[in-house]
RNA sequence: GGGCGUUUAGCUCAGUUGGCUAGAGCAUCUCGUUUACACCGAGAGGGUCGGGGGUUCGAGUCCCUCAACGCCCA
């Protein structure tokens, strides 16, 4: 056998972690194939694929590690597990990032032209998607690198375009002309999701409409003035006082002409100074505007108004999208942007004395979560998927388990023998509702995105005149509304397309065809099985229908994901994904952010419900914490203040940065993570000069100055982000850190060294042949196997709750506390003579090491292989069974016969002891080396022979002597459970004074709890209502702390 | 506006059904290095558990209320 290389006396993650890495990839540790051994369950995640946009930061590293703990221990476990990874291609966000670099070059996308723009990303995509696969390589992330993803990938586009076909054949995709979210900057649709709203410090401006027979005015109230030249109506509500006298009349808008009806609607909130602050800004009349405001929207469907729109798709007012009765003045305004008309309108309306007033306002406006500026309410064709509907957004809600939600809505049908429902449950449980109450509000979901980065919708749509169409679609439209789609039969459904024929007017009609992709064709049951999705296409663009230019909302493939990744529909046609979705899908858990709920989680219970016969994406959804910087912001890439991991590990090691953040993970705290800059001139660390941006955020001054040599210079993260800065060879970028780590990478220290003396402890040549039974073992090396059994346990409830601060904490706890300070330090004196105790020496740092892997894989790793090397021999009842790779190793099993409650008693009383012994010790400084001797009763006495050797080691004791004979002339006491015990051996002399004062410091302390214990037994309500053995175990404080104020008195008095 | 969370030692945080004589890590102070680890060991000091009210024999824990901070959804 050849012997390993020595280990080094710290533990060096940069040494040990590209090796490991190495290692795990050679025996592709990490792949998983489906199918099941006989008892073996399956265990499944995805990961919530990240954006190809930028590097992943802390947020990620946090929400991989937690999924990685829960990876690693579950193929420890023995469980068939599958980590699928995999990343998003993020439409809206890539393309921003990259039409922007691309400006940066002078290249315009519109010049550049649909197909060479989608090439520029997708190199930018393969640049990122790199990065982000070596991040989660380099943090340890157990990931099925074989079975990576990308939601644009062959695999996943077929699933995207047989869910689109199938939603649409099934009628829950339609197209509709509606208002949308508009972003003017980035000229694209956004969903409800996409849209954040923003407290803006606004104004209301109080506009005169003439009444058009000349008798007066109403009085509009309006925080967008500039929307008054697309007004169809003025509303007022059915209890204005006024009412008798505007029934019925019409107003004349100013600066248009165009005259518009007052319409009466409740909607309207009447004016109250004592009401909601809606009341007190009313002035009773409201404009309305249904082609800018959804508001409005819905109350022009309620009165049948008309709807024009005057603004185009960059939001400047325009006359070519709907406005048809431009006036002379009205054409001053044309072309204006939606704040230069906003002014020109109030100054309009000022010059002519019809500005009634002006008052500030606090309002929430919504913006673009991509390009920030304020969302335009904009009317236009879109397709939608009816979320709305009782298949989709019933099956979300019937999903969850009754414990979380037992109330269903009205309208929902109830939950029934489904596959599916009631299975779904959150972690932690009150995120159950936000789930609930969401679904209860949601609107259709508006899938298309005027982009060309994303998966392009495949339907082929033409439109005509309703008298020129055939007489078969005249005869399906028969009794048609405006908007209302009927399928219809046609060559193209013959040869396996659907096709959908819709009134957009009352006079023209549109036809739209869904073209499902090869792989779906083939399956189909057809009347034409000669067309091929190729010829399908080229037979309607012969017929003159054209393809929608937009892609689909990322969302939409991304709610596809557990299913897509797996090779749905279709697995056969990509055989490496034959079999996954049998075993796999429902996965076992989703772990993600708060935000992620109904941007996401949503959607993959409808999607996977409806496609999969009920079948749920993940049956538990476990959303982490949020990341914030040292201010309380959360990080992010738009801030600036976003870490990247590959700087901690740098700074502290991968296993150092995964321990701390477990150990942060609370059920309740987000992680407040104080971040440090390392100057790259000095490799100092040090608090970066802050700065306040204009938005209030705390931000790392772009530039900042070396601490040790101010003359030089360095770049902040933020300045790279958000300043443009680029770094170079004079003015480097600096490196994050955080002493927050410091925690994590002691530990790893610790667990080397610890790992380090025990090898050497272990002497090869005493192999014990036959298992040892530890019931006949020392009393210390039962002790610690009890206290093993104990720490398995608590490990493993503290995952299956989720509950991973309570993970990270045990095993602190145990290999910290138990394992080095109290186990290594008892068995010193013993352990090289003795190889029945090597033995269980071995064993406990082998099973420490599997413990310690889900959290920190790469010490213990590297550390496996010299642990099972030097091991010499195995123990009854914990089975640890040899595995050339610890992250493919057994998770340990200690068997229940080794539990042992009196044996952790009995040691808690000696390390009680050996405590106040150390005490003693610190006080008078007595050197390690010297021993000490006690003067002990016969109770005091059995205890440290019951623990044999344990209170000498740990407390320096050389002597144990019966008090009884006789008391040493030089000798301290302690009270120690209501026995007087002297410690002789400490000095020379004893300082008299200073034994009075601890004395007194002991006789003050117990008097105190004494007194506590006395008054709440005096109590006749807690003696006759606490519980029994509370009450009895309070007797029995109260009993050892007037023994122990007995001693302590005594003692005092023998001092004199 | 609705919902959720947080407020406990100088700092960052634990504290399961009310039983606590309130814990940990870091920081501070004292002492310690020939034999695993100074990324270490031993010890010490430090908290009227955000304010107020209530329920209870008993409240950090439950209820009400006020305040501050944060997040999610409108």
């Amino acid at each position: 056998m050849t012997s390993l290389p020595e280990l080094p006396p710290a533990y060096v993650p940069a040494d040990a972690e590209s090796m490991v890495r190495a290692a795990w990839d050679d025996a592709r540790a990490f792949h998983a194939e489906p199918g099941l051994a006989e008892g073996q369950q399956p265990y499944s995640m995805v990961i919530p694929p990240p954006n190809v946009t930028a590097a992943l930061h802390l947020g990620h590293a946090l929400n991989n590690t937690l999924q990685d703990v829960m990876v690693r221990y579950h193929r420890m476990r023995g469980d068939n597990t599958l980590w699928m990874p995999g990343t998003d291609h993020a439409g809206i966000a890539t393309q921003t990032v990259v039409e922007k670099r691309l400006l940066a070059e002078g290249i315009k996308r519109l010049e550049l032209g649909r197909e060479a723009f989608v090439a520029k990303t997708q190199e930018w995509k393969d640049e990122y998607e790199a990065v982000i696969l070596s991040q989660l390589s380099e943090m340890g992330a157990s990931i099925d690198k074989e079975r990576t993803r990308f939601t644009m990938d062959d695999v996943c586009s077929a699933a995207v375009r047989h869910a689109f076909f199938s939603l649409f054949r099934d009628g829950l995709i339609y197209r509709g002309k509606r208002l949308v979210n508009w972003d003017p900057v980035t000229r694209t649709a956004l969903s409800d999701d996409e849209v954040e709203n923003e407290e803006i410090q606004g104004h209301m401006w109080y506009l005169q409409y003439p009444l058009t027979d000349g008798t007066g005015h109403v009085t509009v109230a309006t925080t967008r003035p500039e929307t008054m030249l697309g007004d169809t109506a003025v509303a007022i509500n059915p209890n204005d006082p006024r009412i008798e006298s505007l029934r019925g009349e019409t107003i004349t808008l100013p600066i248009v002409g165009r005259i518009v009806p007052i319409v009466i609607d409740d909607y309207v909130v009447l004016p109250d100074p004592d009401g909601d602050t809606k009341a007190q800004y009313s002035s009773g009349g409201l404009k309305v505007t249904p082609a800018h405001d959804p508001n409005d929207w819905d109350l022009g469907l309620r009165h049948g108004l008309d709807v024009v729109n005057v603004m185009g798709p960059d939001a400047s007012i325009s006359e070519h999208h709907g406005w048809h009765d431009i006036s002379g003045d009205a054409r001053a305004f044309v072309g204006l942007t939606r704040e230069e008309a906003r002014a020109a309108v109030v100054a309009w309306f000022d010059e002519r004395g019809l500005l009634e007033t002006v008052r500030d306002y606090a309002h929430t406006v919504g913006h673009s979560y991509r390009s920030h500026v304020p969302i335009e309410p904009w009317l236009s064709d879109q397709w939608y998927v009816a979320v709305t509907d009782e298949r989709l957004r019933g099956s979300a809600l019937r999903a969850q388990t009754p414990a979380q939600a037992p109330e269903l809505p009205d309208g929902v049908a109830p939950r029934g023998d489904t596959r599916g429902d009631g299975e779904l449950t959150f972690f932690p449980e009150r995120y159950a509702r936000p789930y609930s109450s969401w679904h209860e509000n949601i609107r259709d979901w508006c899938i298309s995105r005027q982009l060309w980065w994303g998966h392009q919708i495949p339907v082929w749509t033409r439109s005509m005149p309703l008298t020129e169409a055939s007489p078969e679609l005249q005869a399906a439209l028969a009794g048609a509304d405006v908007d209302e789609p009927r399928s219809i039969d046609s060559p193209y459904t013959a040869a396996g397309a659907a096709h959908i024929v819709r009134r957009t007017t009352d006079d023209e009609i549109d036809e739209s065809v869904c073209v499902p992709p090869q792989g779906t064709l083939t399956r189909l049951d057809r009347i034409d099985s000669s067309h091929d999705e190729s010829t399908l296409v080229a037979a309607l663009e012969d017929a003159g229908f054209e393809r929608d230019p937009d892609v689909l909302d990322t969302w939409f493939s991304s709610a596809l994901w557990p299913m897509s990744t797996m090779g749905w529909p279709f697995p056969e046609d990509f055989p490496a994904t034959e079999g996954l979705l049998d075993t796999f899908n429902p996965t076992s858990v989703l772990s993600t952010a708060r935000e992620i709920i109904t941007l996401w989680v949503s959607r993959m219970v409808m999607f996977n419900r409806y496609f999969l016969d009920g079948q749920l994406p993940f049956r538990d959804v476990f959303i982490h914490a949020m990341v914030q910087d040292g201010h309380g912001q959360k990080m992010s890439k738009s801030l600036g203040n976003g870490v990247d991991p590959r700087d901690i590990i740098y700074s502290h090691g991968a296993d150092a940065m995964r321990f701390t953040l477990v150990q942060m993970t609370t059920d309740t705290q987000d992680v407040r993570m104080p971040v440090d800059m390392v100057c790259p001139h000095t490799g100092e660390a040090f608090a970066p000069e802050p700065l306040t941006t204009a938005a209030g955020h705390v931000v790392a001054a772009p530039v900042q100055h070396s601490p040790g040599d101010p003359s030089k210079q360095m770049v902040s993260a933020y300045g790279v982000a958000a300043g443009g800065l680029e770094p170079t060879a004079e003015i480097p970028l600096a490196r994050n850190t955080s002493s927050k780590f410091d925690g994590g990478r002691n530990f790893a220290n610790k667990l080397w060294n610890a790992t380090r003396f025990a090898i050497g402890r272990l002497d090869g040549a005493a192999i014990v042949a036959q298992p040892v039974d530890p019931t006949g073992a020392r009393f210390v090396d039962r002790w610690i196997i009890a206290r093993l059994h104990q720490t398995v346990a608590t490990l493993e409830s503290a995952l299956e709750r989720y509950q991973f601060n309570q993970f990270a904490d045990a095993l602190y706890d145990f290999v910290w506390r138990d394992v080095c300070d109290r186990y290594l330090e008892a068995v010193k004196p013993t352990v090289n003579d003795d190889p029945t105790q090597q033995v269980v020496l071995g064993s406990v740092l082998d099973a420490v090491l599997r413990l310690m892997h889900p959290v920190c894989p790469f010490v213990t790793e590297a550390l496996w292989t010299h642990v099972s090397a030097a091991r010499t021999g195995q123990i009854v009842g914990l089975p640890l069974p040899p595995s050339p790779l610890l992250a493919t190793a057994a998770w340990p099993v200690v068997d229940d016969a080794l539990a042992d409650a009196a044996i952790v008693a009995d040691f808690d009383r000696a390390d009680a002891l050996a405590a106040q012994i150390r005490v003693l010790r610190a006080e008078r400084q007595v050197k390690p080396r010297q021993l000490l001797t006690l003067h002990v009763s016969t109770p005091v006495a059995e205890l440290i022979a019951t623990a044999t050797g344990v209170v000498e080691a740990l407390a320096g004791v050389g002597e144990i002597v019966d008090i009884t004979a006789g008391r040493p002339a030089v000798a301290s006491p302690i009270a120690f459970e209501g026995s007087e015990v002297l410690v002789s051996g400490l000095v020379d002399a004893v300082d008299l004074d200073a034994e009075r004062e601890r004395l007194a410091k002991v006789i003050e302390q117990k008097s105190g709890q004494i007194a506590g214990f006395e008054a709440k037994l005096a109590n006749e309500g807690y003696v006759n209502n606490a519980k029994p053995e509370l009450v009895q175990q309070t007797r029995d404080l109260l009993a050892a702390a007037r023994a122990d104020l007995d001693a302590a008195e005594s003692a005092l008095t023998a001092l004199t």
